[in-house]
DNA sequence: GCGACAG
DNA sequence: ATCTTGTCGC
C-alpha cells in the first residue's frame, strides 16, 4: 500500500479506513507491549521512528528498532498518520517479533473521524493498538481529581472517545483512547499497567527517547535499524 | 468571522 | 516536533 500526499485524498482514506476499526478485547492479556513514536532528523525532511518492546507485566525491554523514512506529507492536525506512520510500521516490521499490544504517541478513537494515529497503525498492522497523547486534539471532560490514577470521561458530540488519566499526582495528565482491537474500557487499565514513576508509560516514554536520537539499554541487545 | 488544532 | 541547563519542589 502506499501513502497519499495530498490532504483530499488522506481524509478520503481515513473515511474508508474507520469502518475497519474494532474495539473489542483480545481473549488474551498481552505478554509483551511495543512503544512507537516518531522524531525527525534532516531539518524535518526525515522521520526517524523508534519501537521498543517491552516483556509484560515486569515492563522490562526486550528489543528495540529505528527506522528513516523521507517525510511526504506536512504536519496538518487530524492528518498526523500520513507523517509518521510509513516510518513507525518499517520500525515495527523490524522489530523481529509482533508485540501483543502498541501504545502510540498520539490519538485513537479521539479523533474528528474516530481515527487517530493509533487506529490508522491497528488497522494496518492488524494489532491491537492505544492511542496515549500528552495533549488534547478534540473533546471536553470534567475535571479530575489530583491523584496518580485518576480518570474521567473524554466526551465529544455525547459520545465518549476515551480517557484523560492521571498518570502521576500533581502532573498534567494524559489522553488515552482506543485505537483498535481494545475497549474503550480497557485502554485506561492497560496504560496505567505501563506506568511507572513517570508522566508517560514506558514503552512510549523509551520510544520517544530512542526517536529523539538517546540510547536505551536492552539487557539482550537485538536491536535492529534501517 | 474568530479560535482550536495529536506531533 | 524542535532550539536547551539548571533549578525549585514533592
Amino acid at each position: 500500500m502506499d501513502w497519499p500526499t495530498r490532504v483530499d485524498a488522506a481524509l478520503a482514506l481515513q473515511q474508508a479506513l474507520r469502518t475497519q476499526v474494532h474495539l473489542c478485547d483480545e481473549p488474551e492479556l498481552p505478554r509483551t507491549v511495543a512503544g512507537v513514536d516518531g522524531g525527525f532528523v534532516d531539518n524535518g525532511a526525515t522521520v526517524r521512528a523508534a519501537a521498543v518492546l517491552l516483556r509484560l507485566p515486569d515492563l522490562q525491554p526486550v528489543a528495540q528498532a529505528v527506522a528513516y523514512v523521507p517525510v511526504r506529507f506536512p504536519y496538518v492536525p487530524s492528518l498526523l498518520s500520513f507523517r509518521e506512520a510509513p516510518a513507525i510500521i518499517a520500525a515495527l516490521e523490524q522489530l523481529g517479533q509482533r508485540p501483543d499490544l502498541v501504545i502510540c504517541d498520539g490519538q485513537g478513537l479521539a479523533h474528528p473521524r474516530r481515527f487517530g494515529l493509533a487506529c490508522h497503525l491497528g488497522v494496518y498492522c492488524d494489532l491491537p493498538t492505544i492511542g496515549c497523547a500528552k495533549t488534547r486534539l478534540i473533546g471536553q471532560h470534567e475535571p479530575l481529581g489530583n491523584e496518580r490514577g485518576a480518570c474521567t470521561a473524554l466526551m465529544h458530540e455525547g459520545e465518549q472517545l476515551g480517557w484523560v488519566l492521571r498518570t502521576r499526582s500533581g502532573v498534567k495528565p494524559v489522553y488515552v483512547s482506543p485505537g483498535h482491537r481494545v475497549s474503550l474500557a480497557r485502554a485506561a487499565n492497560l496504560v496505567m499497567a505501563c506506568t511507572t514513576r513517570y508522566r508517560l508509560p514506558e514503552p512510549t516514554r523509551l520510544a520517544h527517547q530512542v526517536a529523539s536520537g538517546k540510547t536505551v539499554s536492552v539487557p539482550s541487545d537485538k536491536q535492529n535499524s534501517q
